[in-house]
DNA sequence: AATCTATTTCGATTAATTTCTAAATAGATA
DNA sequence: TATCTATTTAGAAATTAATCGAAATAGATT
């Protein structure tokens, strides 16, 4: 179930740029609403999913909530990826 | 849009398990469908978005149309998921 | 304690996706 | 040519996902 919800975690553009942004830096969940046209509870939805996905974490310090990228999640992703590639016959998900 | 395309096609169960099918050798659209709990027209829904994000070929013979796996288009992704890991500042989708 | 600030959660709405049944296409075969 | 076989396309129903406004939470600040 794991690679699933990364996968339709990044299907969405939304949260593929919230990803990028904090490839840089943590930000601020309102930080990050700020960079969108969009609402911030729509933000925050989209976090809660990325958050679940385990692609990123959260660390709240005063009464912010800062948000952090967790690339390792992809280990499974290119792990799938390459063995598509690589045609060793597993047919398995 | 490449990107979102191929992400978004690979972000079904079912589609995943069809690439993984073809990764072995090519199958006939009805073949496919024998392997799955669904509807053929259901798989021919599937099989045109794969097609769309170029995930898969079709090859016509007889009156069968074969389909094959195009793993090239991964490149994009891979690519994309590599410059999350290495932190290089691009903020760009 | 009262209020301010940052953020999430809830409920409703709209939009997109998946699935189905039935009909259409198109290429083989009788 | 009539029909069989493989497959797709069209249209409708069901499910899931994205968005919003409003209310709730929780930690600072006054």
């Amino acid at each position: 179930m794991a690679m699933s919800e990364t996968l339709k975690a990044i299907s969405d553009p939304v949260r593929r740029q919230i990803l990028e942004l904090l490839k840089v830096k943590s930000y601020a969940a309102g930080e990050i609403a700020a960079r969108f046209d969009l609402k911030q509870a729509t933000v925050s939805y989209h976090l809660k999913l990325l958050k679940q996905a385990g692609l990123i974490t959260e660390r709240k310090e005063k009464n912010y909530i800062y948000y952090d990228l967790n690339a390792s999640v992809f280990e499974d992703v290119l792990t799938w990826i390459y063995s598509l590639g690589k045609g060793n016959g597993d047919d398995e998900k």
